[in-house]
DNA sequence: CGCTTTTTTGAATCTGATCAAGACAGGTGG
DNA sequence: CCACCTGTCTTGATCAGATTCAAAAAAGCG
């Protein structure tokens, strides 16, 4: 469908300020670099080197490898996202298409000191890195302190969220990843993300489709299972 | 100890840029606000706004109330530290002191305003942000798929990098934080805390001394039991 | 329609939580 | 300086929620 000019100047358009000069504009166009990534395949990446990914297309995951047989899914990222994947330290990081994809990755710290003094970039770029924190937070919340039950409904509401169609009052999704993947992000296993969603299906709280459809049913009650604060508290 | 220009002079070092005209600094200066806090006081902010927040002095928690009595400790932030508190949502956050400490803190989408167009001080926001979401992450990792035993040892060694002293080849640790903070940083019980840290003690991986000091004795033992890569994989 | 893969469901097991004492640290006042 | 007292921490026994192992059912593909 894409390709990298197309895929760069929407990049540009999130990301870089409006009235940046030719010249600039070329320089970073030269970081990055555009991958297509069928479903399920890893991007590959210098790995040393922190970078910074913009989803022109599809879904991902970025996940870390705690150990072997032991992957935890960090993040899950969508059309117009722009994230950052860590070097290797502690972990080993890496990104996997949930749906066929289009990415443009680039050296996060060639990318810094380009930007060192665009302000308006580095606004933007901040705000990204906050809103990324502000997730991590809170999936931090649910790991720590959440049962079962609770993260499934979180992770269902977070998705809604992000990328549900709301038609006639009801909110839909149509889940690209699957249940492995959702019990990896949530520090569950498949059966016990099985098992909640049927338990929320047995309560009338949510519908299903398939393997991935999925209607919520009753926001209030997800959102109590959830176990959110009461409104207006 | 402290008083608020010196407080301020120390944030400004660290984060504003060096070259900032007096009339710009003085802008950024009636922004914030200083707090002096005992141990086991609540920051006193308004969380209807996120706030940035320097630690001064001392060594503070940030918490996230999940719902009554189902607290997680989001970060430890120490000397030095800049941080920011979200602003209410799904979860009421607050900041609390470990030790007597001197906080600044200033509304963020003010300081935000303020900078837009200070590429140094956007700068240095963005890579403190990004320390922040790299720590959250590794936290979500932790709290995603790790044993008990592991994620004691993964807090050891993450703040023996932060606040340990070596001496001698042994790194030692006074610890500021409870085990009832340790366990609600680490999604676990005060119990299972305290006996995960008998067993490495047992194990000869560390010795304690009192309530808070520890004393790191094999560190490759620890960053094995703490479910770390293995080195150079 | 038949095959493979994913998901769901069931039963047994296990890790960490809960409940309940007891030990210890460290501060207070005699 | 020591005895006492309070709150924190440790240890033990039991319990529950999630994992593991195993198998059946459903989905989606060729």
């Amino acid at each position: 469908m894409t390709n990298f000019p197309e895929a760069f100047d929407r990049f540009a358009l999130q990301i870089l300020s409006a009235d940046l000069p030719d010249e600039a504009h070329r320089r970073f166009q030269s970081l990055a670099r555009m991958t297509v990534l069928e479903k399920d395949r890893v991007l590959d990446f210098d790995y040393t080197r922190a970078q910074l990914v913009f989803v022109a297309r599809g879904a991902t995951k970025l996940v870390a490898h705690a150990s072997e047989s032991r992957d935890q899914i960090v993040a899950f990222h969508f059309v117009g996202d722009v994230f950052s994947i860590p070097e290797r330290d502690n972990y080993s990081y890496s990104v996997c298409a949930l749906t066929d994809c289009e990415l443009l990755s680039m050296p996060a710290a060639e990318v810094l000191a380009l930007a060192a003094n665009e302000a308006r970039i580095l606004s933007h770029l901040l705000h990204n890195t906050t809103v990324s924190l502000q997730r991590c937070r809170e999936k931090t919340i649910a790991l720590g302190r959440k049962t079962a039950v609770e993260r499934v409904a979180v992770f269902l509401l977070a998705m809604a969220d992000r990328i549900g169609v709301e038609q006639g009052g009801v909110t839909s999704l149509d889940l690209p990843m699957s249940r492995r993947d959702i019990a990896e992000s949530l520090g569950l296993t498949i059966e016990t993300v099985s098992r909640q969603i049927s338990l929320l299906r047995e309560g009338g709280l949510i519908a299903t489709s398939g393997r991935s459809g999925i209607a919520l049913r009753d926001m209030a009650g997800l959102r109590a299972s959830a176990g959110y604060l009461h409104e207006a508290a």
